[in-house]
RNA sequence: GGUGGCGUAGCUCAGUCGGUAGAGCAAACGGCUCAUAUCCGUUCGGUCAGGGGUUCAAAUCCCUUCGCCACUACCA
């Protein structure tokens, strides 16, 4: 029997992990408990993943060290998995010396194997503080859309993706001072060479370790695309110090170290780690993490091993789940919505009805929607309903009719052969970490156990015929301690409780189906509460929506049609030019002249649709007060209208009879005061024009220019944008 | 627009190598009273998103349309 080795991922530290997040620990230590029990040698591991740039600029802004921060949040981390229970072998962190001995050692060896690579590349230098810029800490206006304040990895206006190059007038995150472009070398680690070994590993390993069909595709598809070189250092202070010459001041990049910090932590448990990690022909690794997070787990941790060229154990069994959504939306630790780790402790439900539902719905093959009132439905009729019920039926029997000890009876071969059949099919799904599945092939047993109750009928043959019932309640109560061993990996403290009042302290697999050993039972308590109506409501209405929409909600949001009157400014513009845009097929490059002092330009993806002389000349809308953004190279300054049927096949730019800058209205909300903030195209869809009957309306209210409806000629009913 | 994924009973989901569809819940009815209004049984429920193709046979493989999701783009 090999041993197990059991990792679930590790939490990015600066959060609190949700309900989806939780998935995989709680996974794991299903596995990791039932493989102990079975007899496994067993190791499980985990801890929160701490270096980068994330817990550095978020050190920074609360004033605090990153160390301090992480410590912060990996108490917080480590309260929540204790409340649920979960029976980490080592509960650890990456910011340890063992991870930089480690990750530096693994570096190291690749390479000495040639798989590193160096690279120069162009980057913001701060003089002041005398280093390299990580892309986030250089700000500056953005390219595309004009925000001052944009950040070097992504503007958080417009959202687009920046190289911290682009940014038109750079200045140092830190110090503000005005960086200077200095070349610079990098490290980058060659996949591509590593790519044979990674496929002939991956095609035999994912066979024998019966991946999960997401992560057999995912990483096909990732390999038939090619591999990149990916960079391995960055800028920062926050990580594990490269060690080569040359290098002094940058760091490893998170997800090069991230994957290691598995091993770290097991050295922190053990000296002997390399008999887990060094050891493969004796050790299969079983991981547990969610789908975004596959590549990760199964192309560039097996890349860098394999490329150490030395002896690792690598990934056996890839369980990777699908994604856990929430009500009618998704879960979302930015946004703030679905229920936390610490939500549940408050809810005052238990831990184990918890792990009951969310291993009773465990998206293993697809994407599973969590509600409250599923989540009532199922802890009702089938934790409690189901198991809890058979549990409790029986054990008050025992104690009502034969005293509280087990009665003398005689083993029930029909039965048992059913029980062993189920029990078999249990561990074998367990085995092969196919957690739903067991746990619904647990509460099968537990229905026949109440189907098999039922059927006896022992309190009419106690007195007709007591030998029958006191056999079907030894069987009975026998049936019941082996549930006890089968759901303890699930529902751990469930277990003791009904363990406790049976005397029964051996949970060894191998106990299943041994008549033996049960003698005196205590009273049984109730194992669970009922979740009522009124507390599910509660706390459907507690948890629902992000906070930023509940405070909307409060406040009443205005009319669609004033906010559009308030926020939207669209005038009359006159076409003075139209060309070719030379770098994209589908835009046009527009001049209009919008009665200011400035023709304006803007991108239009019109071709196909309009000719040049069918616009030139032409008076048509522009939506005038949009932040500007760069389409393809050239900077567009506002959007014609026009306007599009339903099914997209009509499509019509909005002509009008006016002079150059007059403001179309909101009839009946337009006021001539001019919106003087810009707008975001984004916010512009959220406010969306329509066409009924010809007219363009602002929800019920139609757009006016000069006091008249503006109409579209061929569109009847659609939209504009 | 591109790429990938998904679409199965009222709801939430299974469905392996192609063999004319399953579970739980919900609903309806019946039974039982040991048990937390619990348990047992019966019934109802599906053109497997639509269309086409391959095949003796398609939820499954191929093409196509529609709808949803993710990433991505010259999205205006």
């Amino acid at each position: 029997m090999k041993k197990r080795l059991v990792t679930s991922a590790l939490p990015y530290v600066n959060n609190i992990p949700h309900l989806g997040n939780l998935i995989q620990v709680l996974s794991a230590d299903v596995f990791a408990r039932f493989c102990r029990q079975y007899g496994y040698e067993t190791l499980y591991v985990c801890g929160t993943d701490e270096y980068g740039t994330a817990t550095e600029t978020r050190a920074l802004q609360e004033g605090v060290t990153p160390r301090e921060l992480c410590d912060h949040y990996h108490k917080i981390h480590t309260d929540i998995y204790e409340w649920f229970g979960i029976e980490f072998d080592e509960w650890g962190r990456t910011s340890t010396p063992q991870q930089t001995e480690i990750v530096q050692h693994i570096f190291n060896k690749c390479d000495e194997a040639g798989f590193v690579r160096e690279q120069e590349i162009e980057q913001l230098f701060c003089a002041s503080c005398d280093r390299f810029l990580a892309d986030r800490y250089v700000h500056g206006e953005c390219p595309h859309c004009g925000y001052g304040d944009a950040r070097g990895d992504q503007c958080e206006d417009c959202g687009k993706l920046l190289d911290p190059t682009e940014l038109v007038k750079p200045r140092c995150g830190t110090c503000g001072a005005t960086p200077e472009l200095k070349s610079t070398k990098h490290l980058y680690i060659d996949l591509p060479k590593a790519l044979p070994k990674l496929q002939g590993w991956m095609s035999q390993a994912s066979v024998d370790g019966f991946w999960a069909k997401n992560a057999v595709k995912m990483t096909e598809s990732w390999i038939r695309d090619g591999l990149k070189e990916r960079c391995i250092t960055r800028d920062l202070k926050w990580g594990i110090p490269v060690p080569k010459e040359g290098y002094e001041g940058k760091v490893f990049y998170v997800w090069f170290d991230a994957p290691i910090g598995y091993i770290s932590i097991t050295m922190c448990h053990t000296d002997r780690w390399e008999d887990w990690w060094r050891d493969p022909d004796n050790t299969e690794l079983f991981q547990f993490i969610g789908k975004d997070n596959i590549p990760f787990h199964t192309v560039i941790f097996p890349s860098s091993l394999l490329a150490s060229g030395e002896k690792w154990t690598m990934l056996h069994h890839m369980s990777s789940s699908e994604y856990l959504n929430y009500e009618d939306t998704k879960f979302s630790k930015s946004k703030g919505i679905g229920v936390f780790g610490n939500d549940c402790k408050d809810t005052g439900i238990p831990a184990d009805v918890w792990r009951f539902y969310i291993y009773y719905n465990r998206p293993e093959t697809s994407d599973f929607k969590f509600t409250w009132k599923d989540f009532q439905e199922k802890v009702n009729s089938e934790l409690i309903g189901n198991l809890g019920n058979l549990v409790n039926r029986t054990l008050t029997f025992l104690k009502r009719f034969y005293d509280g000890k087990l009665p003398v009876g005689k083993r029930d071969e029909t039965f048992w052969e059913e029980v062993a059949r189920r029990e078999k099919a249990v561990t074998e799904k367990l085995d092969r970490a196919e957690l739903r599945d067991g746990l619904k092939e647990i509460l099968a047993l537990s229905g026949y156990g109440n189907k098999c109750f039922q059927d006896g009928e022992p309190w009419r043959t106690k007195t007709e015929d007591p030998q029958a019932a006191a056999d079907l309640l030894y069987n009975l109560a026998y049936l019941v301690r082996d549930l006890a061993i089968l759901i303890r990996p699930y529902l751990p403290a469930t277990s003791d409780a009904v363990a406790g009042f049976m005397n029964w302290s051996d949970f060894s697999w191998d106990r299943l189906g041994d008549l033996t050993g049960l003698g005196e039972f205590t009273k049984p308590q109730l194992l669970f509460k009922q979740l009522e109506e009124d507390q599910i409501e509660e706390l459907k209405v507690k948890y629902s929506g992000s906070q930023a929409e509940r405070q909307e909600a409060e406040k009443g949001e205005p009319a669609l049609e004033e906010q559009f009157a308030s926020e939207i400014d669209i005038r009359a513009a006159k076409i003075t030019s139209v060309s070719q845009h030379p770098d994209a097929e589908k835009l046009y490059v527009i001049t209009l002249d919008c009665g200011e002092e400035e023709d304006r330009t803007i991108c239009s993806g019109l071709v196909g649709h309009y000719t040049p002389e069918e616009l030139n000349g032409k008076t048509i809308l522009l939506v005038a007060n949009l932040k500007p953004a760069k389409l393809r190279g050239i900077k567009s300054n506002g959007m014609l209208l026009a306007a599009e049927t339903k099914d997209e096949k009509t499509m019509e730019v909005l002509f009008v009879q006016a002079e150059p800058g007059t403001r179309a209205l909101v009839d009946g909300f337009g006021d001539a005061s001019v919106p003087e903030k810009k707008i975001k195209i984004d916010r512009f869809f959220e406010l969306p024009l329509t066409v009924d009957g010809h007219t363009v309306k602002s929800g019920a209210a139609s757009l006016t220019l000069d006091g008249k409806s503006i109409t579209a000629e061929k569109v009847e009913t659609g939209s504009v944008g």
